[in-house]
Formats: structure tokens, sequence, C-alpha cells
DNA sequence: CCAACCGGGGTCTGCCATAGTA
DNA sequence: TACTATGGCAGACCCCGGTTGG
């Protein structure tokens, strides 16, 4: 025990420690994750347990979120049931908001700055973002929510100053899109966000059209990714591409087509390339086909097995059907295995 | 009918560091 | 000075199908 504590004190913690092993939380991991939490006195989680469950939250959900967040306990009813209504205000049903809070509990519980939340709230709108989009946002990203406003404003800002600095003068539409394409953006840092861009700018030589129609269409989504990621994937790339005959011009071309491929680490990009080239498929197809580096290496390797027992040839025939959806692919096979059997007299 | 093109959907928390505060 | 509020970080794709053009 802690020098100081009086008899009050010890009990205090004692009936939390009960309450909260009575209710099923993790006490251990709890006590890890926050253990301030455990020399406070009037901690309310008999109140937080009757909200959450006047909400609909199961025992476990209460649980789940307790063990992994404690500091909810120290909210008081009132302020939790406000903070409730603002999320009801962007949320449709109680059941949604409990099912955001079940997967993270820390973007509601982490601060009790309601009016916080209600500027956020006004101030997205007021950029610009639909209630669509804000659900979205909320739905997606919860943490957005709990930012401070300067925060978000900054991030915001720098999209607009972005926009603008790209010869686009209608910022609304340029962050609309840019969110909605992207609804993590906000829980970035603008240091990363700025930099990815950067990258992206200097990398592949574009012009002010290019790169806005890179970053709110399909390079939105890479700017969430550490900028080490990024840049150790990029050259991850170049070099294995190099190896196999790629110019720098190709590689370019290839990552502007398809820039969902930097999301590959290293390992994951190399084995990918390498089972293709083992099955004779060549690196011009892969480039001029990208979106077959959609499909997982598991697919990859059962499609090729199966096609190339269906006597299918990949160095005469296209190879886009990879990545074909299921019901799509398994159409294609049946009538490849139908024809192989008519040729072989079967 | 067939495949190319293209966009969408899901998904992103849990931890640590630190300035601020009572 | 213990605790809180907040910022920031690492981490790491795969699949589906509507529309369009031949």
């Amino acid at each position: 025990m802690k020098c100081g504590n009086t008899d009050s004190e010890s009990s205090e913690n004692e009936e939390l420690l009960n309450n909260l092993l009575k209710m099923g939380v993790d006490v251990d991991m709890a006590k890890k994750r926050q253990p301030g939490v455990f020399n406070r006195m009037g901690t309310k989680e008999q109140d937080l347990k009757m909200f959450l469950l006047s909400k609909g939250a199961s025992k476990e959900v209460i649980a789940s979120i307790i063990s992994r967040y404690p500091r909810a306990i120290t909210r008081t009813p009132e302020s939790l049931s406000e903070r409730w209504d603002l999320w009801r205000r962007i949320m449709t049903s109680d059941l949604e908001i409990i099912n955001i809070l079940e997967r993270s509990p820390e973007s509601f519980f982490r601060s009790r700055n309601n009016l916080n939340l209600e500027n956020n709230i006004k101030f997205l709108y007021s950029v610009g973002l639909t209630h669509k989009c804000l659900c979205r946002l909320l739905t997606s990203a919860p943490r957005t929510f709990s930012n401070s406003l300067d925060l978000n404003k900054q991030m915001i800002e720098l999209l607009q100053e972005v926009c603008l600095s790209l010869g686009h003068n209608e910022p609304r539409d340029f962050v609309g899109k840019i969110i909605f394409k992207n609804p993590f953006i906000l829980i970035q840092s603008t240091k990363r966000v700025k930099t990815n861009i950067e990258f992206l700018q200097s990398t592949f030589n574009l012009n002010n059209e290019q790169l806005l129609i890179l970053l709110c269409g399909p390079g939105a989504k890479i700017l969430d990714l550490s900028n080490d990621y990024v840049s150790r994937n990029y050259t991850n790339i170049k070099e294995k591409l190099f190896s196999l005959g790629c110019t720098e011009e190709e590689v370019h071309r290839f990552i502007l087509s398809y820039p969902d491929v930097v999301f590959l680490g290293e390992k994951k990009f190399n084995d990918k390339i390498d089972c293709l080239i083992e099955e004779k498929i060549s690196v011009s197809q892969i480039i001029e086909n990208p979106r077959i580096l959609d499909s997982s290496i598991s697919t990859l390797k059962s499609r090729i097995k199966e096609l190339v027992n269906a006597g299918y040839n990949f160095s005469t025939s296209n190879i886009t059907l990879l990545s074909w959806s299921q019901k799509r692919y398994k159409a294609k096979l049946k009538k490849l295995n139908t024809e192989q059997n008519i040729v072989l007299g079967n």
C-alpha cells in the first residue's frame, strides 16, 4: 500500500476494485493502461454502467470498454448524456454508437470537453461537409471529433492551402472530395499529410492538375501512411522493378496508375511479383495490368494453378482475370474447363 | 455475350509522450 | 506532483460489381 493512504481512501479503492471485478472488467489490464484512475476518489463506474445499459450495450461490451479505457468511469452521467446526444446529432441510432464505442472506447471517452465537440461539428459543417460525410467520419474515424477544434482547423487549412496553391479555386469542393475519399485524414498529423503530398509532388513530377486529381482521387488514401513506410515501400518497388529491367519512367507510370501499390509492404510486394514471375508472367504484363496486385498471394497462387490446369496460357492470354471478383472468375474458369474438355474430346 | 474500366466498401486502434492543471 | 487532456505515432489490402464499349 502506498504511504499516506487514509483508511477511507483504501476502502474506497477496495470498493472500486470490487465493483469492477463484479462487472467483469479486466482490472490488471485497466490498471496497466491508466493507473491514475485507481487512485482516485469518487469514480462513477455504476453510473457509467447504468448509462451504457440504457443505451443498449451488453455487460460484456461495458466490461471491455472499461478494461480498455478506464478513465471512462470518471465521467459524470450529465456529461456522458450530453456527449451522447451530440453524437446522436450525427448518428441515427444508439446501436451505431455502441458499435463505435465497442471498437474504439477511447474516441468517445478521451475528452470531456463537450463544447469542443459541438464546435467541431459546427466547424465541419461550415467548411462544406455534408451530414452524410460527418456520419462517415464518425463511423470511420471517431477520433476526429475528439480532436481539438484547432487541430481540425489546421488540417482543413492545410488542405485548403494545398488546393489553392495548385490553382484550384474551389477549396470546399476539394476538401469535401478528399475527406470523402479518405475519412481518416483528420486523424493524421499535418506533418504526415504534408510530407506525403510533397513526396508525391517531388517524386512524380506532376503538374498541378495531375496532382489535384491524384490527391482527391486514387491517391487520397496514401496520405495516411507513415512517411517512413511510404518511402521504404516506394524505394522497394523501384528497386524490385529495376532488377527486373524496368526503367524509372515505367515505374512511375505503374505507381501512378495504381497508387494502392504503395500500401504493400516490402515483403508482400516482392512475394507477389515473384510468384507471378515464377509462373512466366512478364514484368511488362504486370505493370500494364497493375490491378492484379489487388489480389492476395493465395488468390493469385490458386488461380494460376487452376488456370494452368485448364490449359490457360499466360504468355499469350490476358492476365486481368487474376483479379476479377470471385463470381466472375468462377464463371470464366468453368467455361475454360468446358472448352478444354471439348477440345480433348471428353 | 464478354471483358475493360473504374470506383466503391471494409477499414483505424491502442499505445506513448508531454504540456497543462488542480 | 499525480493525474488528465491531447497530439502523434506505427501498423499495412483485398475484393466486388455497375457501366461501358465492342
